[in-house]
DNA sequence: GAGCACTGC
């Protein structure tokens, strides 16, 4: 085993006192010091470290092995895959079985197994079996800086861990701006720090605010091209409209110079973005020819998920989108926000993996001081929580406001998702979980999806509805090329169904179902059929293209992801002894039990394209990509997967409901003529949820509990006046809409 | 007639 790499400067600091710094060459013995003598051990290291390789094999040396597993986790399934295949070879033992990893699809490991990578995801899942993880003697989350939601459940379910069991070692990787945060978090674990092996990397300030960033990254970038030394240049935008502007602009100016006479070197302008099509992400990876230079124009996903080897030159805007939930509206939106110092230094790092470089940053040092937070807000505090709050309940966390986070998600986020999933069923009326929650725990989906899945078992469509689910758990499958636009939308079209987007990703999987699961069917139709090899993504991809390891990964994306996800979900499904059942043509029965998912996303027609949630009264609009969009064919009712904020309120994925439906699947929402003993009924219902997430709240702090209980009632308020302006049906619609041939 | 960063079970 090679010696751990820059020992010679690592140094031990304590979060409550002065560093101490060894001079010396210092032997893995320090660190594995250390870890014996502490329950828990902050490891500061900077990428190229070592320290995710090399870990595992010192706790392993050190006798951790004998008495149970270590585990590694990572954000990434690519990383968790890559890592253990690099780890099998150092060990020269064979992956999967002294060294191996488990992703969502595929478990890795044997009987024989000691060292085990996986994703965040996994080990939290693994919690739900095995509470204290006893099979585990070493814990190791790397990349925890990074604050996945997961890796913040984690946090707090490991603590415990640590709590109950004298035997177990965690080791947490953090970034060196948090490294105190995360030891007083851990009762003053002591920090480890591991330099890294980068390159410097100079950075330069904009002397002034740049009022339009695309045209200054764009100014930047020629000046860099025409003045500096040969390096790729990676520029950082925040999304897709941006990145083609730059490109666009980037291109006109060159031609624009060259048609001035000038003779500009050759520029090759790559755009990348998550949404690309994957042949098109794969050119990054090309090599410049001879003479010219390479400009990768990218979101935030070179930022952490793609390295690209050979960039001397970064420019970046400043910026990033993010996703945030909005509790109170029940919506997403996405917002550009100033990136955080965290983000900022982690982009001007990637100029530095290859030799020394420069990252321009396109805002004022000023700015970068005073106005960007020290890192970004963690992704448990911006995102709906219902899915987190299924898992502690499962885990039997009885008060949830008193779990120990971190970073606490705001209180009226743990409330309205407990609200959520008594909606669903999935709770009862004192927050405990119901028989229909314990099943929905057991898939690995979002609540609404599993609801979907239970509704469909239960109405006889479950087989139409697992495809559904299947379809709305993988990226979009329809395959829209920037230059062919409208060729690609006119393919999407034909698949339509009228009153249904679900309906509409139903019929996609059967018609390519129907055609033998082509490729070239799906290339015909402008279908993502499947998607890069694995080899082309992460940072394993030097690695991965020399071995013949990750051949084996199956995984794919667009229509196969699909099915394998499919294959999934109907396992768990056969494992809870839910019937897989096919409605036949009878597409009614979906749409009921998409509405039995879906009925607190309930709109109301207003006007063409515009709808009002039955509940909130918020405005909420077709997306231009619906089926239901500009058809003349206008439901009273719909109900959609998700609300995305963009320009407009927007509604993603939406199925026209009957209003009786509304009304017999969700009684706490609607109803058709509301009888007085009934209402009786219902109204003593919501008061005892209201009591009880009230009580829960009251067992935290008293201000905070009265907010709470204040919120609780607002919304009942809110939901009697949606109530009663709603759910007063029409008749129901006189022709059912005409179901597209197949192709 | 408009558009959406990135993960993960």
């Amino acid at each position: 085993m090679s010696a751990f790499p820059l020992a010679a400067a690592a140094s031990l600091s304590s979060s409550s006192s002065v560093a101490q710094s060894y001079g010396s060459a210092l032997p893995p013995a320090m660190i594995l010091a250390v870890i014996r003598e502490n329950p828990v051990t902050i490891v500061v290291g900077e990428t190229g470290s070592g320290k995710t390789t090399q870990m595992t094999q010192y706790l392993h040396e050190d006798g951790y092995t004998s008495l149970g597993l270590i585990g590694c986790t990572q954000p990434r399934r690519v990383a968790a895959m890559s890592v253990a295949k690099r780890v099998s070879e150092e060990m020269g033992v064979e992956l999967g079985q002294e060294v191996g990893y488990a992703i969502r699809f595929e478990d890795c490991t044997s009987d024989k197994t000691f060292i085990k990578y996986m994703t965040d995801g996994v080990l939290l899942r693994e919690t739900l079996s095995s509470e204290d993880l006893f099979q585990y003697k070493a814990v190791i989350m790397d990349e925890a800086h990074e604050r996945s939601l997961n890796t913040d459940v984690l946090f707090g379910i490991l603590k415990k861990v640590v709590a109950m069991r004298a035997d177990f070692k965690l080791i947490v990787t953090s970034a060196t701006l948090d490294s105190a945060k995360f030891a007083s978090f851990f009762g003053n674990a002591p920090v480890f720090n591991i330099p890294g092996r980068t390159f410097p990397v100079d950075v330069l300030w904009s002397r002034t605010p740049q009022e339009d960033y695309v045209e200054a990254a764009v100014k930047q970038a020629l000046a860099i091209h025409l003045r500096d030394p040969p390096g790729d240049i990676l520029i950082f935008m925040t999304g897709q409209e941006e990145i083609e502007a730059t490109c666009f602009s980037l291109a006109e100016r060159l031609d624009q110079m060259r048609s001035g006479g000038q003779d500009v070197p050759e520029l090759m302008i790559l755009p990348i973005y998550s949404q690309l099509p994957s042949d098109l992400q794969a050119k990054i990876f090309d090599k410049a020819p001879e003479g010219s230079r390479k400009c990768i124009v990218s979101t935030n996903i070179a930022e952490t998920s793609l390295t690209v080897d050979g960039i001397y030159y970064v420019i970046d805007t400043g910026y990033v989108k993010m996703k945030v939930y909005n509790p109170k509206m029940g919506m997403d939106a996405l917002q550009v926000f100033p990136e955080s110092q965290a983000a900022a230094n982690q982009r001007s790092g990637r100029a530095g993996r290859t030799g020394p470089g420069t990252a321009y940053r396109l805002y004022t040092e000023s700015a970068f001081k005073h106005e960007m937070l020290v890192s970004s807000v963690p992704e448990i505090q911006r995102t709906n929580l219902a899915n987190v709050v299924l898992l502690l309940k499962s885990l039997n966390v009885d008060n949830l406001l008193h779990f120990d986070f971190m970073d606490p998600p705001p209180q009226e986020n743990i409330l309205n998702s407990m609200h959520q999933l008594w909606v669903l069923g999935a709770l009862d009326n004192v927050g405990g979980l119901t028989s229909t929650g314990r099943h929905m725990v057991e898939f690995p989906l979002e609540p609404a999806l599993a609801k979907l899945l239970l509704a469909g078992a239960a109405m006889g469509c479950s087989a139409e509805a697992l495809t559904i689910v299947s379809m709305l758990s993988v990226p979009s499958v329809f395959f829209r090329p920037p230059d062919r636009a409208e060729e690609s939308d006119a393919a999407r079209e034909k698949f339509f169904v009228p009153e249904s987007d679900h309906l509409t990703l139903l019929h996609v999987y059967q018609q390519w179902k129907n055609n033998g699961y082509r490729g070239d069917w799906c290339a015909r139709h402008y279908l993502q059929g499947k998607g890069l090899k694995k080899a082309k993504e992460g940072k394993g991809l030097k690695k991965a293209k020399e071995g013949k390891g990750l051949k084996k990964a199956k995984e794919g994306k667009g229509l196969k992801k699909a099915k394998e996800v499919r294959a999934q979900l109907l396992d768990i499904m056969k494992t809870q002894r839910l019937p897989l059942t096919s409605c036949g043509s009878d597409w009614d029965v979906v749409r009921k039990a998409i509405c039995s998912a879906y009925f607190s996303n309930a709109g109301k027609f207003k006007g063409i394209g515009e709808y009002v949630n039955c509940r909130t009264g918020m405005p909420c609009h077709l997306h231009p990509s619906s089926a239901l969009y500009g058809l003349g064919y206008t439901p009273d009712y719909v109900v959609y997967h998700e609300l995305v904020f963009t320009s407009k309120e927007y509604m993603q994925c939406v199925s026209a409901v009957e209003p009786e439906w509304l009304a017999e699947l969700g009684p706490m929402f609607f109803s058709i003529k509301e009888s007085h003993s009934s209402r009786q009924e219902r109204r003593k219902k919501e008061a005892a949820t209201a009591a009880a997430m009230a009580a829960e709240a009251a067992q935290a702090e008293e201000a905070k509990a009265a907010a709470a209980a204040a919120a609780a009632a607002e919304e009942a308020e809110r939901r009697q006046k949606a109530r009663e302006a709603a759910a007063t049906p029409a008749g129901r619609r006189a022709t059912t809409p005409r179901r597209p041939l197949g192709l």
